[in-house]
DNA sequence: AGCACGCCGACT
DNA sequence: GTCGGCGTGCTC
């Protein structure tokens, strides 16, 4: 039973030497040690002593001069030989090192000396959760899946308002009783109060929440509750959906199209392949639900691998607001060069006059986005990045917002010394507009700017919902998951912000944006309505987003996808190498491409684009180079793609450059 | 990536 | 001689 070798994945080992190192355990340890726990272990010719994580323990080695480890930081395993397994899986599948797979399953910090406080639990069960007729229906189609022993997955498509967390609750309810757990994914927590604290007085000290606001106590004690099993129901973001929970039941992803579930930082996962590979590996249920699916799990619904289940009408019978567009090329020739429509304001008055509140969404925040000389075409460009500064009115500052980099507001042109224009308006400047419109209404601002403390973000929104304030103004985060009763408008102030990007997900992000929007309005007894405005009124993304129409949206985008052989069609994975060297960039990249196309010359599956620069070609003084693999992602593509990125890294002529590949699956 | 080893030029 | 510059190659 004794093992004399560990196989350690080692934090320091970088992705072209990461592989399984064999350690000597200690005669003393041996009968202690197990897969799972962290280790000291010397490492390198300076044999400096590293973290890393026992994988396997084995009766010999292969290798000859073993080191011996140094210290076993754990009593017990810290992850189950399924996660060990499923970080394995992980590094095949995103190019990343076993470790990195490892560590974001843990807690950021565990090594507390004094014991953390534990939270106070409430044990009240929230009142019976009451279905209507078409959740009721939505309920009996999933249970069959959810008793079913086959692993599973299905894409709960319900307009927005129709009640889809009331249905969650349901099946938890279920999988308890069928002795199971369940995870609950949300894009933000900070972004869905109500959601969060609905589970919490629904299932009361079984229940775990993975806030982003958690201190690292406080994250390692809800970490510890739900490896206890005294936990069976975790709500939480993303790494949640890694939680240390046996024999998961159910795992649901709400507003399962946001981005936040992909990571951008190694390891480059996707939420929804994990969470269909846990769900999987325990013969579970994935319930992937939105107003907006994501293209890619509706081409799944359609294709057959996933079961569609669907709700149509809002919870309280009510309508879908009426949408309102307007063509801002009109308003411009009308004379109004400003950012609020003459349309939108009319009904912001008429909201004022009742005593009922607006939302406003704009994508952008500062007050101008481009700072220009009005003489000579100056414009204002970071130093450190390949993108023009945004004018702050708040502190009369010029930043930029990839380094953070600022400086303060210049008077003149620093060419010709001719005057300055201030163009493009973001929240500051339409906040500054509105109360020049409506000089006695009260406007709450919520951006990155205003909600950077802790708390903020609750602030603001308590602030909106107990009527302090006629209109909120803001990004991103005003257009998820809200629900304010007395919300009876909404309005999108550049619709066309978002289209051209160029991503090929930017027919689906402004889709989505704006049918989110409209959704904040008419929620309570009083019907909504909303106004979207636009420089291009009849494009066909946005007239269909106004619409709802999400089955012709999906109709018309998936054709566009077949066309370009783009996700869910086929497969992505760009290969990104950045550096400070340009030219050396330059150089290696054709090094590269000419190199995959000898490996997939006989594979007409693969298409290579690039090299080209990043739509961000510089930040932070490193310029960021792309290749993109349009492949369908089998063995052989990875494998060809792993041996590509080891050897660009391990090439000598390549120092000074770096190099990740990031997965793209429909 | 980090870090020690080693081979060469400059200096007390 | 011998100090330290950086180029080179390995990491159980």
């Amino acid at each position: 039973m004794s093992h004399t070798v560990a196989k350690v994945a080692v934090s320091t080992s970088t992705y072209h030497i990461d592989k399984p190192y064999d350690y000597l355990i200690d005669d003393t340890m041996r009968h202690l040690a197990r897969p799972g726990m962290r280790v000291l272990v010397p490492f390198g010719r300076g044999d400096k002593k590293v973290e890393g994580i026992v994988l396997s323990l084995e009766d010999k080695s292969e290798y000859g001069r073993l080191k011996a480890i140094d210290t076993f930081l754990d009593e017990a395993p810290v992850i189950d030989d399924e996660n060990i397994k499923l970080a394995l899986w992980m590094s095949d599948r995103f190019f990343c090192t076993v470790y990195d797979a490892l560590r974001i399953m843990l807690p950021a910090k565990m090594d507390f000396k004094r014991k953390t406080k534990c939270r106070e639990i409430s044990n009240t069960a929230g009142q019976e959760v009451q279905l209507s007729r078409e959740q009721s229906a939505v309920f009996d189609d999933i249970m069959p899946l959810l008793k079913s022993n086959e692993p599973k997955a299905a894409l709960l498509y319900g307009v927005t308002g129709s009640g889809k967390t009331q249905v969650y609750i349901k099946l938890i309810e279920e999988t308890i009783r069928l002795g199971k757990t369940a995870i609950v994914l949300v894009p933000e927590i900070g972004l869905t109060p109500q959601t969060v604290s609905l589970f919490e007085s629904y299932f009361g000290g079984t229940v775990a929440v993975l806030h982003s606001a958690l201190g690292d106590g406080e994250r390692y004690v809800e970490w510890k509750r739900i490896r206890s099993g005294e936990v069976n129901v975790v709500v939480g973001t993303r790494s949640a959906v890694f939680a240390p929970l046996k024999n998961i039941g159910l795992i649901v992803i709400d507003e399962e199209q946001e981005h936040t579930y992909k990571s951008e930082n190694s390891p480059r996962y996707h939420a929804r392949l994990i969470a269909k590979y846990r769900v999987t590996h325990s013969s579970g249920l994935l319930l992937l639900a939105s107003a907006t699916p994501s293209i890619d799990s509706m081409f799944s619904a359609v294709s057959g691998k996933y079961s569609l289940l669907r709700l149509d009408n809002r919870f309280n019978e009510m309508e879908l607001p009426p949408v309102i567009v307007v063509d801002m090329k009109k308003e411009l020739k009308a004379g109004n060069g400003g950012s609020i429509s003459s349309v939108l304001k009319d009904e912001l008055s008429k909201n004022i006059q009742n005593g009922e509140q607006s939302i406003l969404f704009i994508n952008r925040r500062g007050a101008s986005p481009v700072v220009a000389c009005g003489e000579c075409g100056y414009t204002y460009k970071c130093k450190n990045c390949s993108v023009s500064m945004t004018y702050h009115a708040t502190n009369k500052r010029l930043l930029c917002h990839y380094c953070g980099y600022y400086i303060p507001v210049p008077m003149i042109c620093p060419q010709c010394d001719g005057k300055l224009k201030f163009i493009g308006a973001g929240t500051q400047k339409v906040e500054l507009e509105l109360s020049q419109l409506f000089p006695d209404v009260s406007i709450i601002r919520m951006d990155a700017d205003t909600t950077s403390k802790k708390d903020s973000h609750k602030k603001l929104l308590s602030d909106f919902r107990n009527n302090e304030a006629h209109i909120l103004l803001g990004t991103q985060m005003v257009t998820k998951g809200l629900d304010f009763e007395n919300v009876t408008l909404v309005g999108v102030l550049s619709a066309d912000l978002s289209l051209y990007m160029s991503d090929y997900r930017a027919n689906e992000k402004t889709f989505s944006l704006i049918t989110q929007v409209v959704g904040r309005s008419g929620r309570g007894e009083k019907p909504g309505r909303a106004v979207i405005q636009t420089y291009t009124p009849q494009n066909k993304v946005i007239a269909l987003a106004s619409n709802q129409d999400f089955d012709s949206f999906f109709d018309s985008e998936i054709e566009l996808r077949r066309a370009l052989k783009s996700p869910p069609v086929r497969d992505l994975i760009s290969l990104t190498v950045n550096g400070t060297d340009e030219s050396k960039i330059v150089t290696a990249c054709d090094a590269l491409l000419t190199l995959l196309q000898r490996y997939f010359k006989t594979d007409s599956k693969v298409s290579l684009l690039g090299p080209a620069p990043a739509t961000v070609s510089k930040v932070s003084n490193k310029y960021v180079y792309k290749i993109l693999v349009c492949c369908k992602n089998n063995k052989r593509v990875r494998e060809v793609i792993s041996q590509v990125i080891k050897d660009f890294a391990g090439d000598k002529r390549n120092r000074g450059l770096s190099i990740y590949a990031d997965v793209d699956m429909g």
